[in-house]
DNA sequence: AACCAGGTCTCGA
DNA sequence: TCGAGACCTGGT
């Protein structure tokens, strides 16, 4: 299928998800029950498996004008460099319950650990595939069954369980959650044991079309003291960075996070590589 | 082998 | 409302 500006990389490299992996030129992963082989030449995007050509054009968010939201927040010359530098990632557009009891295992921990964590989730609760990969669990399959303590979560399996089992119950309503603006919605998320500032801003703009919110990790943290002098508490920083960056902050947010990511990496690559020398005993 | 990780909770001021 | 400390576990 055609697309406008857009980039599957940096799209599925970014952080925001966690069930992708590349293969060679293909991206493999499972979103929801569906799984997907994705690959793109130029403009042209190219699926295997799954072929909803509606479903990835609203799961990539390919109905948001990039070029207008670039003009929006390029606010000042770091963050339009950085825009320059990751050209055509977009946010993704995430289902409320997988966003938000992804993100809820997020915490506190790092991208290859929160992969692992939730490939064992899906592995021990989730329905098996046609082709042998598992379908992210529904509310009643993580409530009741499976083998939780396998999955190595640490403290964050009980927020697990019991988060399924509030949502299960009706207990916490993700309708109305669809429902509510984006600081209710954070107020509403909240009251989910595990569930505070950042994650509720994960989850608002990932799954919940809030694109004014802004997480601030450390990554961003870092960004936004480094880049723009700014630091202090989770409110005090995200919100500086919703006046700064306007209505499409969280887009800024994620081409910081970006950025700041394949820094980290670098640094790291750069102090391992053959050629550092370890001090003499 | 330390240090850190897409943080949250609890508690005291 | 804010800061400080604890925290499962595993990656680097």
């Amino acid at each position: 299928m055609r697309v406008p500006l857009f980039h599957l990389e940096h799209t599925l490299d970014s952080g925001q998800v966690f069930r992708w992996s590349r293969s060679g030129d293909w991206w493999e992963g499972v979103v929801g029950d569906r799984s997907l082989r994705l690959r793109q030449e130029g403009d042209e995007l190219i699926a295997q498996g799954d072929r909803d050509e509606a479903f990835l054009r609203r799961y990539f968010r390919l109905d948001d004008d990039l070029e207008a939201i670039y003009a929006d927040i390029s606010r000042d010359e770091c963050i339009a460099s950085v825009i320059d530098r990751f050209r055509g990632m977009r946010l993704i557009r995430q289902e409320v319950w997988e966003c938000s009891a992804s993100y809820l295992l997020a915490s506190y921990a790092n991208v290859p650990r929160i992969k692992k964590m939730i490939e064992s989730v899906c592995r021990t609760h989730g329905r098996r595939l046609a082709d042998g990969r598992y379908a992210f669990p529904t509310p009643e399959e993580l409530a009741e069954g499976g083998d939780i303590a396998a999955c190595r979560l640490g403290y964050r399996a009980e927020w697990l369980r019991c988060y399924a089992r509030s949502v299960r119950d009706g207990e916490f309503d993700l309708d109305l959650l669809r429902t509510l603006d984006y600081g209710e919605a954070v107020g509403y998320l909240k009251t989910v044991k595990g569930i505070g500032d950042k994650v509720a801003d994960c989850i608002a703009l990932f799954s919940l079309d809030h694109l004014q919110a802004c997480p601030v990790d450390v990554r961003i943290a870092r960004a936004m003291r480094e880049r723009y002098g700014v630091s202090g508490s989770y409110k005090k920083v995200s919100e500086h960075a919703r006046r700064h960056f306007g209505r499409y902050a969280g887009y800024a947010q994620e081409y910081l996070y970006i950025a700041e990511d394949r820094t980290q990496k670098k640094i790291a690559s750069t102090a391992c590589s053959p050629g550092t020398r370890t001090p003499a005993p």
